[in-house]
RNA sequence: GGAGAGGUGCUCGAGUGGUUGAAGAGGCACGCCUGGAAAGCGUGUAUACGCCGAAAGUGUAUCGCGGGUUCGAAUCCCGCUCUCUCCGCCA
């Protein structure tokens, strides 16, 4: 969430800000800006207060040492008084507290400067492209029957265990996820970053951490006797881990990846976006995440592009980057690069990875902070993306490079499948 | 799941109602000392929010979390949570 900082010192910009992502704040922040000054008031007197009732207490400390009865009584009865009135601002703080709060995380993060006007995907501007376009047979399949003519995939057998959206992965099918796990958490690991494993359900705590409460919990999983979430991503223990720490300056920038299985709902998705690998309930993603000083972050993210980047090219799929326009971003993101392959027999591009920079604005709800050159605390910056979310790389791969002879594997995942290619 | 013990600062550890944000030790940082280092000596060493133009300073809150008792709580009471030990179950 923003900073009431940020709010303060600069209402008119943010507001401004703001509008790209289709946002009206003039009223909130307005509110706000109010909210806080009543906040601070109240912590002014009710500070006051409460350092004279400190020290009247302390008095009859020593009153009642020195045997000074009747002064520590009429400290007491003074006491009595000043109690009243420090309840009554102190439930006043913390309604206030706790207005400004459920106002603000109804904010999203504001855009950077060089986020793109626009309304939706079509306003997105294509950043670079890459690879070849496949020139497949008339007679090419869409994954969905590649995966039943070579068994690979078992759409069917996932909805009779769970329901729609959990397939079964079965012989080489299994084996390249396998593979494709393998070889992201590996070209990550050589880039630098940490390989962890995190757990699949988060707390509530977490959820709100990386914004995903209070607004999404649609989009989760939720385990009711528990109260646990299953992450939509591993963004979210990654993430966390950080959340309530303080980094010394030299630990930055900190480079963690893990795999993990995703579990997103997707309520309200229909038609051809859910055929096949398109959209799944359950699904398997390599992520890296970054925790970066304010001034480096963007480098960092650019350094996060390109991974993923080597990554698509290395799996001789074509790929573009997309730097999504202010309609189309998260609410949490101030700046993201979608990541399409094109699958040809679908004929159309899908999404393998999604890199942001959040700036402060999950380091805000996270406290995820680290000290300066001053050795004052600041806000860390938090950036993400996927490298890469496997089923629809893995419709791409299936759809672009089937032949006669069957599906030729890329040169870089064979020494991780055991296999060149699957045939009938 | 049952029974018991316990959660204090970067770490260890004292503290059972009254200048205790917290003794002491260690660690770390800076300074002195030294040819250099070690040892020794000295100083400093939490976070958040508020007040103050900034700094300095200062107020408030925080001893797992939340509530209660009290003029006053790290210390007493209640709930939750986590850790450890034993039993049970178990990949």
């Amino acid at each position: 969430m923003l900073t009431l900082k940020a709010i303060n010192e600069n209402r008119e910009e943010i507001v401004r800000r703001l509008s790209k992502k289709h946002f009206d704040g003039q009223e909130i922040i307005t509110r706000i800006v109010k909210l806080d000054a009543i906040r601070r008031e109240t912590q002014t007197s009710l500070d006051s207060l409460l350092a004279d009732i400190n020290s009247l207490s302390r008095s009859i400390g020593s009153f009642m040492k020195e045997g000074k009865k009747e002064e520590a009584a009429a400290a007491r009865e003074q006491v009595g008084k000043l109690k009243g009135t420090s309840s009554q601002l102190e439930s006043k703080l913390k309604e206030t507290e706790e207005e400004i709060g459920e106002l603000l995380v109804t904010i999203p993060n504001l855009p950077h400067e060089s986020v793109p006007e626009g309304k939706t995907p079509e306003d997105n501007i294509v950043e670079r492209s890459g690879g070849v376009m496949p020139s497949l047979p008339e007679s090419a399949l869409p994954h969905w029957e590649l995966a039943k003519k070579y068994d690979l995939i078992d759409f069917e057998l996932g909805v009779k265990i769970t329901g729609a959206g959990f397939p079964v992965y079965k012989g080489k099918g299994a084996r390249l996820q396998r593979a494709l796990i393998n070889y992201f958490l590996d070209a990550a690991r050589d880039a630098g970053y940490l390989e962890v494993q995190p757990p699949y359900l988060v707390n509530s705590e977490s959820g709100f951490g990386t914004g995903q409460l209070p607004d999404k919990e649609g989009q989760m999983y939720h385990v009711g006797l528990d109260d646990l979430y299953l992450i939509p991503t591993s963004e979210v223990p990654i993430t966390n881990m950080y959340r309530n720490v303080i980094l010394e300056k030299e630990e930055l920038p900190v480079r963690n990846t893990a795999y993990s299985a995703c579990f997103r709902r997707e309520a309200g998705s229909y038609g051809k976006d859910v055929r096949g690998l398109n959209r799944l309930h359950q699904f398997d993603k390599v992520e890296i995440v970054c925790i970066e000083n304010p001034e480096d972050s963007y480098a960092r993210l650019d350094e996060m592009v390109n991974h993923v980047q080597s990554l698509v090219q290395k799996l001789g799929l074509p790929w573009r980057i997309l730097r999504l326009c202010g309609g189309d971003m998260s609410f949490t993101s101030a700046l993201t690069f979608d990541f399409e392959v094109f699958s040809a027999a679908q004929e159309r591009w899908l999404e393998v990875s999604s890199v942001s920079n959040f700036e402060d604005y999950q380091a805000n709800r996270l406290k995820c902070r680290y000290r300066d050159v001053n050795r004052k605390t600041q806000l860390c910056h938090t950036l993400n993306g996927s490298a890469l979310a496997l089923p629809r790389v893995m419709a791409a791969l299936l759809e672009n490079n089937q032949t006669a002879e069957g599906i030729k594997i890329p040169d870089v995942l064979i020494p991780y499948c055991g296999f060149e290619r699957i045939e009938g």
